[in-house]
DNA sequence: CCGCTTCTATCGTATGACTTTATCGCAGAC
DNA sequence: GTCTGCGATAAAGTCATACGATAGAAGCGG
């Protein structure tokens, strides 16, 4: 269970003790432990865990607050807020999943999310790029070409391969998505890792993509990004499914460096 | 400058103080009132203006912190964020950003993720809906229909629509961007407010959307759906246009109740 | 049994002191 | 003259404490 989020630095510093404090009830949240109940049980057990003053609580609850994952009310207590108030999209949440065990329905929405929204970021990313763009597209690509398959280096040239385009699109709210998108990346590394040929099956739509994007041609970039989620999703359900009827412990978490 | 988002309660309480001086900070800087420099100038300035200890400041910059938009580092201070960290999507930060004056390219921007992702969420909807969603979103519809163009009771029944629509998708990813389309939503009616021609022409368009839902028809409810946005966007800009070239400070406000 | 009062738990706010961290500038060494 | 490193310093972070307000529960009286 430690995984981080290591796409972007996360807004809230964990080095702190209020960002250790948030993430330790996030997780609490997420994962089930407290459900739409109170949430003070923890305040002393948490006090005993960890001494920590009551700023911090407060300070970690305000983070908490600021993401839908709690709700506090004067006086009659904070509460563990239900799911669909959560911004599942902010990229502290996301990454807070990571630490939970994997979730199929949300993995398969955010799967189903992705689908919809990157073919768009791609075309969109194909009208609009400039140079600047393809060069850094196709250096991730580079990227990921050279690396050995799930080498960490790789990974990041995965990921920032998908970020590239989102910003070559030129769309601010679109943008915020990308978070959203390597998650689902992620997630796919972290189930399917070890299944070479998926990956190396992937390299060339990626450069297809690349290709169309290239050649501002909208539509081939469109569908050749559709084509590659719908790939994605197969073989990452497949190893979900088979990750499951295993052992869900076993799965290999990616170590958190920076 | 005194819009609220009013379609769903926002997770942060805006009566208590540190909710007040978050929206105070966030409008400074969404506005560009703050850049990207340093925030603490408004520490004294806050402190003169309303009298606001340490431990509500933090808060509400700890807020801030968590929605992207300011980042606190040690000794060097607590400085507006550039505009990429902002987590634009998250629903406080866009109803803040009816405080600011319209802002045309985030606009565009914002309709340009709604026409991506609604219609496939109505294509869900269509696939997925229970009797329950259509019921729901019937009665949003005649909402519509029976209200008076421009009353509040008409605009509610018009972001129920929308929302019911998501809700039907049955996509917890994906139901988070319905706050960010029921921003779009407030923009239109909030600049095109007087041009009833524009509203009632919409109405088929919203029925016919609900009639393919109903038929359980994936591919017509997007089309519909497509339609429907596109034609809400042009309105829109060609209103943004009209009210940029003749005075910003008229575009006409809707009030915030509860 | 119901309604009112009281009581308590809990959040919100305020304040002051101390700690940690990172930046900047000065002094010394090469 | 340039580089290195150490200490001064400023700002955020943390802690402890206190008081006020009130929602909700418990107890009391009718």
């Amino acid at each position: 269970m430690r995984v981080r989020d290591f796409s972007r630095p996360t807004t809230l510093n964990p080095d702190r003790l209020f960002g250790q404090v948030a993430q330790k009830l996030a997780v609490a949240i997420i994962t089930g432990r407290v459900k739409a109940g109170e949430l003070l049980p923890n305040e002393d057990d948490l006090r005993s865990e960890i001494s920590v003053s009551r700023t911090a609580y407060r300070e970690a609850v305000k983070i908490l607050t600021a993401k839908g994952l709690v709700e506090a009310r004067p006086k009659s207590g904070t509460r563990a807020a239900s799911r669909e108030r959560w911004n599942l999209l902010d990229p502290d949440v996301l990454s807070w999943h990571f630490e939970a065990d994997p979730n199929e329905r949300f993995i398969r929405d955010l799967f189903e999310l992705r689908r919809f929204v990157e073919p768009s970021a791609a075309r969109l990313a194909a009208q609009r790029r400039t140079s600047a763009d393809i060069a850094r597209i196709e250096a991730a690509y580079r990227g990921m070409a050279d690396g050995a398959p799930y080498a960490e280096a790789t990974i990041r040239a995965d990921m920032a391969f998908h970020e590239a385009i989102f910003s070559a699109a030129q769309n601010a709210a679109l943008q915020c998505l990308a978070s959203a998108v390597i998650a689902t990346l992620q997630w796919s590394l972290l189930l399917k890792t070890g299944d070479e040929v998926a990956y190396i099956e992937s390299l060339p739509d990626h450069e297809h993509v690349l290709l169309a994007i290239i050649d501002r041609d909208g539509d081939l970039a469109s569908a050749r990004m559709a084509g590659l989620v719908i790939d994605s999703l197969n073989t990452t359900l497949a190893s979900l499914g088979t990750h499951y009827a295993t052992e869900t412990g076993k799965i290999m978490r990616i170590k958190h460096t920076k």
